[in-house]
DNA sequence: AAGAGGCCCTGATAGC
DNA sequence: TGCTATCAGGGCCTCT
């Protein structure tokens, strides 16, 4: 499900909830996530408080008043979701309020807090949770990680160079977490569209003015992604269970078939398998 | 060593 | 209605 924007929306809605608060109580109800959770998992967690709720890329990462971290991925379908005990559904035997946007099935994880719970559910199982010791295996963790976007790293230099020598063409470099953190399979599409660069390109005839586009379009297209609340396909919403708008603005993604929205331009948007997964552009404004 | 391809898993939807 | 096939926002592993 989830890209860097969406990553960061349900971020942003765990902040105001669970910052400073501590943990009261875990129950695991399925261990078999793509990295199967740990045995101490429970035990690393209880007692602990919150003391920051952080993102890289497209993992939440939880700090702890221990000096450890809980990473969270959700992989393509994982949801979190608040669950108050004080809505009016709240019954006797200390049980939960049963959100409406709480799924019946695959919810692997339940971590209570004083007046409520965050549930992490994952359909597919490709997502996972971990715990970090320390700061320095963080680091260790994301080593190998490329900058994000909006990392000042992430310039014209470094992409050249990264580029030299490659045979591979730009979108599936936009989905190299190795090149670049962050973006997913929606958005690499989005982006390829505005920076006016065909998907198929090969990277070693990039020239320095499409990586200038590319640059400025990646962080154009996440932070407009991120203020409309991310993109609410197959019903994404955030931790507090409201839904984004961005698919209303999407260019090419699943557009296939329709008018090229680039004003003059008369081309139909295609659609294209590159490297294992589905990509849009209009090969008419697209070079 | 780079790059292509397969695979992990369930659920929604399309087509017959 | 009910079957089967296809596809889905990610990332890692293996083979060539």
């Amino acid at each position: 499900m989830p890209e860097l924007p969406e990553v960061e929306v349900v971020r942003q809605s765990l902040e105001h909830i669970i910052t400073h608060k501590k943990v009261k109580k875990v129950i695991v109800r399925n261990r078999n996530l793509r990295l199967k959770i740990p045995k101490n998992f429970i035990k690393s967690l209880v007692n602990k408080k919150v003391i920051k709720v952080d993102r890289f890329s497209k993992y939440i990462i939880l700090q702890l008043n221990n000096k450890s971290f809980l990473i969270l991925h959700l992989g393509m379908s994982g949801t979190i979701h608040l669950i108050d005990k004080y809505k009016k559904n709240f019954s006797t035997n200390m049980s939960f309020y049963n959100s409406p946007n709480l799924p019946k099935k695959h919810n692997h994880i339940e971590i209570f807090f004083k007046n409520f719970k965050i549930v992490y559910n994952d359909p597919r199982r490709f997502g996972f949770v971990q715990i970090i010791k320390n700061f320095e295996y963080l680091k260790k963790r994301f080593a190998k990680y490329g900058p994000e976007p909006f990392q000042k790293k992430f310039d014209t230099n470094y992409m050249l160079s990264f580029f030299k020598g490659k045979k591979r063409n730009i979108k599936n470099f936009l989905l190299d977490q190795n090149f670049v953190s962050g973006i997913g399979n929606i958005y690499a599409s989005e982006i390829l569209f505005l920076s006016k660069i065909k998907p198929t390109t090969l990277v070693n005839i990039l020239k320095f003015n499409d990586c200038k586009k590319i640059i400025n379009k990646s962080k154009f297209v996440l932070l407009k992604a991120i203020e409309k609340g991310g993109s609410s396909i197959k019903n994404f919403k955030n931790a507090k269970g409201y839904t984004g708008n961005f698919q209303k603005n999407f260019n090419v993604y699943q557009r296939d078939g329709l008018k090229c929205k680039r004003s003059g331009c008369e081309g139909i948007i295609k659609k294209k398998i590159i490297s294992n997964r589905s990509t849009f552009f209009c090969d008419y404004c697209q070079k």
